[in-house]
DNA sequence: GCTCCATGCTTACAGCGTAAGCCTATAACG
DNA sequence: CGTTATAGGCTTACGCTGTAAGCATGGAGC
């Protein structure tokens, strides 16, 4: 709640600031998806009018892109001289920062606007370039080795965010691994037998798992540029 | 024109049908993006009131799913004795198929609905994990490979539909290799020399490079797997 | 000829992003 | 202090969205 009332029935109002703004907005998409981010939602949440909020973002396209640049500034882009290790942090960060936020990752990869001033998602990739090309990688393996990396990180993250089942509107407030026991006999006797096996393996799974598939693909390609070099 | 005027005046329609629907809606969807497409928008293709769509669709999402399983009936399911070589078949039809398609891949990856009656995308992943079971692979490394495959077809085509500039309204009307060779110096001179030196890379690649991308990956999966075998 | 119903059309509603303009509390300044 | 400028709220309005509800009609089956 932003305003309170004070004893002479007056209100003091909390301002509304760019920060407070992107931040609601993140807080909102979290839980409910990017679709369930309109404009005058998030000004219910914030306790004002729609178009108040035109006072610190230029349009619901400002506020998204400075909604991702807010989600990925957290991705860490150590300077540990070891480019390898740095990379390998840097890639896990990435993946453990999307899974908070899983709206996010679409948006860097199909961005609906260029953006040239500074900006996060640039700066990540002048860093991932700048440590391959620094490694003493050869500008043709420098350009393929970021391509691999690059499509790894966030094309894994985003395959597994599509396949993964938080919403309740499709479980049914059931867990995961309940919903998905439950679906193994409709698949089996649907007439897909690999598939109901397949979600049986789904629920046996140790927790995480899909972290140490992220990192073998991880490694592989890592493994495969310092071959190379 | 789904209209004639005949010698009376009256009107001879051409009948409205689900597969007509559908195949407008790809075509918009191709051209102008999956959010070009509104059920007003659509109707006024077909030279009817919105509301008529609902006879042949049951609401959006339906009409979502019936485009999506269209575009994935597409892709060739090899029954090619050599696994590997089908696979990669399948693989590569994929993703031919979803650069046709720029809007599907992303519906493929994020269903919105679960549907587990007959369709496309479950037959895909029947046969997918089918090829690997059958061709020896213990279930752990059927549950692996899947996994890798599945990532790598859909996280790496849709990295590269991101990647990918074709819509007018960013390129201002020119080639992307035009663009991109404007883009140059702009980034250069904004503090991010290597991502300058990458955009030049860009334009001298030969086309269709980025093909050349998804098989080394693509291989590099198949060669991991064969050799567990 | 009569009835039924599939398939079209019309109207209406709630929600969306946002342009245009108004209102007021605070800051800046003579 | 009074005056004025401005920042940052609010209101209204427009054209867009998906779709519920109900009407109209033309052709098929009896």
């Amino acid at each position: 709640m932003s305003s309170e009332t004070t004893s002479e029935g007056t209100r003091r109002r909390v301002p509304l600031t760019r920060e407070r703004v992107v931040r609601a907005a993140i807080a909102l998409a979290d839980d409910g998806g990017i679709e369930a981010l309109s404009m005058r939602r998030l000004a219910r949440e914030l306790d004002v009018e729609a178009m108040s909020l035109y006072n610190h973002v230029e349009n619901k396209g400002d506020l998204v892109d400075a909604m991702v640049d807010d989600v990925v500034s957290g991705i860490e882009l150590s300077s540990d001289p070891d480019w390898e290790g740095a990379i390998r942090r840097c890639a896990i960060s990435a993946y453990d920062t999307f899974l908070r936020h899983p709206w996010a990752c679409s948006l860097v990869m199909a961005p609906r606007s260029l953006r040239l001033e500074e900006n996060p998602r640039l700066r990540y990739m002048e860093w991932l370039l700048g440590r391959l090309a620094h490694a003493g990688f050869s500008p043709e393996l420098t350009y393929r080795g970021y391509h691999a990396l690059d499509s790894h990180i966030l094309g894994f993250t985003m395959w597994h965010l599509g396949h993964s089942i938080g919403a309740d509107d499709i479980t049914g407030g059931l867990s995961p691994d309940d919903f998905i026991a439950g679906l193994v006999p409709r698949l089996r006797e649907a007439g897909y037998p690999q598939l109901a096996e397949h979600a049986e393996q789904h629920v046996s799974a140790p927790w995480r798992e899909s972290l140490r598939e992220f990192e073998f693909g991880l490694d592989l390609i890592l493994e495969g540029l310092k071959q190379a070099l």
